[in-house]
DNA sequence: ATTCCACAGGAATGAACGGAAC
DNA sequence: GTTCCGTTCATTCCTGTGGAAT
């Protein structure tokens, strides 16, 4: 019943997030640096607190798994030395507060988690301090994508742990990591000083350095001969534009190699490549899609709208009217103007839509002008299985027969939804 | 140089909600 | 149950802004 495929791939894991390379192409320098901050770890002495920024799958976290889980392997030849890390990605993390629960969290075991809500903050941090003093020696916390929480204040309380008597067991380092670099413009002084007292920084990959990474990876995941020399470079290019992401490209190549694999294809090829990059799209839109308010589907769906018709770019008093007529006809109120404008930068911010500035003015005033980022049969479609709301697909279904300059044939929904 | 359009976006505030503790 | 607590989504009011028009 079943049987093992092995027809193109060597060992497909190596494609994946958490593989790690036995070497790291291109960061020698960022690596070196990031080694010398961490030294007085195993020197005994208090951690410097680490500050990586860079673009997403630019190393920041490669380079950082790569160097602790050799800290932690040299830790263990010296006996007086005690070393505990704790990583943790910030992403979906919104305040301070849920880093320092999810850090309790991750110091406790199983059977001892604590809520994500409910608690005074003090006590939050009273139960961290605690977790943390209990480990003694050295602790390293490693904040991942720590642009995403709003606050600083974990950060201040953590690197102001040691001079109040919060912790006097344990010596706490901070590492981290950033894609904003504005990140680091908002902290507050205090918490700048202190956490940027080693900073790193990792410029994007360039084309050739992603080929080579490209070329390693592929080494261990494919078997010989499997890959046309032009995926490699197909999967760098996109990766390339994108700013250096090595993480885009990988998943690219693992995609086209899924493809291939699915289809019982001899090799991969450049079509594979093409199909993975819109799927792999497709993807990104309906992850997009999903954290956004019903509100932001209306918006959404304003703006697709607009898109099929030609009508974009569109500023927002354009979008009112069209987005309140979806809301009235799903029965909702529609939201104040104010609040219509943030969820459209919000679109934007998802990287669903972009935005220009214009101004013109005495005339015009500024503006913004916004216009679908992806493509919109695939926008719509992600949003057909994305939104369970039916009533908002059947409005606009409506919307689009009844204007009848746009191609309504390939968007009309299956009836499973429009019971 | 000054004026001023029309919006961007910050800040204060509140309602609704899920959870903890009593 | 009630009282705190933090989060999210929303409203309301407000200040800021860049460049064409004067």
């Amino acid at each position: 019943m079943f049987e093992r495929d092995t027809s193109i791939y060597a060992d497909r894991d190596a494609l994946r997030e958490d593989y790690q390379p036995d070497t790291l192409v291109g960061r020698d320098e960022e690596i070196d640096t990031y080694q010398s901050a961490l030294q007085p770890v195993i020197n005994g002495e208090q951690p410097n607190n680490i500050f990586l920024y860079g673009k997403t799958g630019v190393g920041k976290t490669a380079s950082t798994q790569y160097l602790l889980s050799h800290l932690r392997e040299d830790a263990t030849r010296y006996d007086d030395l005690n070393l505990a890390v704790q990583t943790l990605n910030c992403d979906g993390l919104s305040s301070s507060y849920q880093v320092a629960t999810q850090l309790v969290n991750g110091f406790r075991d199983e059977a001892d988690q604590i809520s994500t809500t409910g608690y005074p903050r003090s006590t939050v941090y009273e139960m961290l301090w605690d977790e943390i003093d209990a480990r003694g020696g050295t602790v390293l916390v490693v904040l991942d994508e720590i642009d995403h929480v709003e606050d600083d204040s974990i950060l201040y309380q953590l690197s102001r742990a040691r001079a109040t008597d919060n912790i006097s067991e344990a010596a706490v380092g901070v590492i981290g990591i950033s894609n904003d670099f504005s990140f680091r413009e908002n902290l507050s002084p205090k918490v700048r000083s202190s956490l940027c007292e080693q900073e790193i920084h990792f410029p994007a990959y360039s084309a050739s350095e992603l080929r080579s990474i490209l070329r390693q990876r592929a080494e261990v995941a494919f078997r010989d001969d499997i890959l046309e020399e032009a995926v490699i470079q197909l999967c760098a290019a996109y990766g390339s534009k994108d700013a250096g992401d090595a993480r885009q490209s990988i998943d690219l190549l693992m995609k086209a190699g899924d493809l291939a694999r699915d289809g019982d294809a001899e090799e991969v090829t450049v079509d594979h490549v093409e199909r993975g990059r819109r799927e792999l799209e497709r993807g990104r839109i309906k992850e997009g899609i999903t954290g956004l308010t019903h509100h932001g589907h209306l918006v959404l769906y304003a703006l697709v709208t607009f898109e099929l018709e030609g009508e974009t770019p569109v500023r927002s008093r354009e979008v009112r009217p069209r987005y309140t007529r979806f809301a009235e006809m799903v029965g909702r109120d529609p939201l104040v103007p104010r609040r219509m404008r943030d969820h459209l930068s919000e679109l934007a911010m998802l990287g669903v839509a972009s935005v220009r500035e214009r101004n013109e003015g005495r005339r015009g005033g500024t503006y913004h002008q916004y216009e679908l980022d992806m493509d919109p049969g695939l926008t719509i479609e992600a949003m057909r299985e994305t939104v369970e709301e039916v009533g908002v697909h059947r409005s606009v279904q409506d919307y689009l027969i009844s204007a009848d300059s746009v191609e309504t044939a390939d968007y009309s929904l299956p009836d499973s939804l429009t019971e």
